[in-house]
RNA sequence: GGGGAUAUACCAGAGUGGCCAAAUGGGGCAGACUGUAAAUCUGCUGAUUCGUCUUCGGAGGUUCGAAUCCUCCUGUCCCCA
């Protein structure tokens, strides 16, 4: 059971970088392993993802997992991948980050503390709040010296436009949680994403020169999608893994609609299928590519896995209406089921005064709603076939919407495009 | 401190008195095809009551007319010291 993680990211494709001796530690002993999360949003989103997965990986392999809230580094602002400075998050931002993100990772791994390797929560400010600036920058900033620090890639990227002594000293806290983690609780292995690796070794580095000791380092891959866009981003920004920024059925269709280009690597990647049965699955999918199997498995496991079963039965069900169905589809529905269905579609709620007038098809989506920006650029989605209301395409864009239109005397379902579907409610 | 260059729409980048709401490319949006894929092709991409109105770093000015000329300011880049 213990030589099967590095195994399993290996052969998942999630290996990037890995430290030499890491692969006989784990194979030897149960480890204890970290991941940080700094608290940047008050939910993490799917591009951490992967490192939650990682942890999950790594306990089913028997391994002991931290997840590790930055409290204290999330003050300061990891530099790694950035181009320019950032602002500081103010304090009670902060707090209400620290304690979304700590409840979203509780979801995710086993802190059953009957279990002998029960993973554990903490927050790096526990051990940073009191920590003097003197004693810090005695105890562990005469470890590293700065040539060292500014080798790191996400220092020298930097040097041309500048950075804050605040974020040159984000690799010393973080190296300075490792140590912390590997005195306090046995932790000799920090995992991360790739560009976390300057970070992760500036911590085995003060490991080994503080203490004598050696603790071990592995990254995974940094995601990009076929297309060279930034994975976990869609046009209404990040995909979130909190289901009221990010629906359960926006999630849903965040995974269906993967590239078959990059289907074979996200399903390796985000599911606990096994190797046996991916390859079944891409074995079928490459039959008839059309019927999207491995689209669809990836979307099932990963809405399951970060929402319920539930979430993603309803997701296939408001999918199957939206793609599918005709207005006698949507005019049939009572309206409980109405509304649990488009829980996940925007809403935009219309007084029904509005509509005893009748009004502008062109005021009502620019004006009343911002589904779209102007008016003048409804009117040419219009005449370009690009709205549907209520699965009807619009062809008059001087057209009066009235109560006449509304659904069970109540609701409005405009499409722009074949993806984007809003709905009015009417009161 | 001295000299020079440059600032244009989401980005890159042309435009150097009227034909400029501003070429072209990328991106984005929509349509066709398809499989809610990719590629390809087509249209749109400042607002508008379609008469106009606001826009080319900022503020003034010249002119019948300014992205384009002049003055000042601001930002960025380069060279010399």
């Amino acid at each position: 059971m213990l030589h099967s993680f590095i195994h399993e990211l290996k052969w998942r494709g999630a290996l990037q970088d890995i430290m030499p001796g890491t692969e006989e530690l784990l194979t030897k002993e149960k480890t204890v392993g970290y991941i940080g999360f700094d608290p940047t949003a008050d939910s993490l989103h799917i591009g951490s993802l992967l490192q939650i997965i990682t942890l999950m990986r790594f306990q089913k392999a028997g391994h002991k997992p931290i997840a590790l809230v930055g409290g204290a580094t999330g003050m300061i602002g990891d530099p790694s991948g950035k181009t320019a400075e950032r602002n500081l998050l103010d304090e009670d931002a902060l707090n209400k980050n620290v304690l979304g993100i700590k409840t979203q990772l509780s979801k995710f791994l086993n802190f059953d503390s009957q279990n002998e390797n029960a993973a554990i929560l903490l927050n790096n400010y526990d051990w940073m709040k009191n920590y003097s600036f003197l004693n810090f920058i005695r105890d562990v900033g005469k470890h590293l010296t700065v040539n060292y620090m500014m080798a790191k890639d996400s220092v020298k990227n930097r040097l041309e436009n500048g950075m804050s002594f605040t974020e040159f000293s984000y690799q010393l806290l973080q190296a300075y949680d490792f140590h912390y983690l590997f005195n306090s609780h046995n932790c000799k292995l920090q995992m991360g994403g790739s560009d976390q690796w300057g970070n992760i070794t500036s911590g085995t580095e003060l490991i080994r020169r503080k203490g004598g000791n050696e603790a071990f380092a592995l990254t995974t891959q940094l995601l990009k999608k076929a297309d060279g866009s930034k994975f976990g981003k869609s046009e209404g920004g990040n995909i979130w893994l909190d289901k009221t920024k990010t629906s359960p059925y926006k999630f849903y269709q965040y995974w269906i609609n993967t590239t078959d280009e990059d289907v074979e690597k996200f399903i390796k990647l985000f599911t606990f299928l096994t190797q046996e049965e991916i390859t079944t699955l891409i074995t079928e999918h490459n039959k008839d590519k059309g019927k999207r199997i491995l689209q669809k498995e990836l979307a099932k496991q990963v809405t399951c896995l970060v929402h319920s079963i539930e979430d993603y039965n309803s997701a296939i069900e408001t999918s199957e209406i939206l793609f599918k169905g005709n207005l006698q589809d949507l005019a049939k529905l009572n309206e409980e089921t109405f509304l649990d269905l488009f829980e996940g579609v925007p809403q935009f709620n219309l007084n029904y005064e509005l509509l005893k007038e009748g009004i502008n098809i062109a005021e009502l989506l620019a004006d009343k709603t911002n589904i779209i920006s102007s008016r003048g650029e409804t009117r040419k989605l219009i005449a370009g076939g690009g709205i549907s209301l209520n699965k009807e395409k619009l062809n008059d864009a001087e057209l009066k919407i009235t109560t006449q239109q509304l659904i069970n005397n109540k609701y409005i379902l405009i499409s722009k495009g074949k993806k984007n579907n809003y709905l009015l409610v009417v009161n």
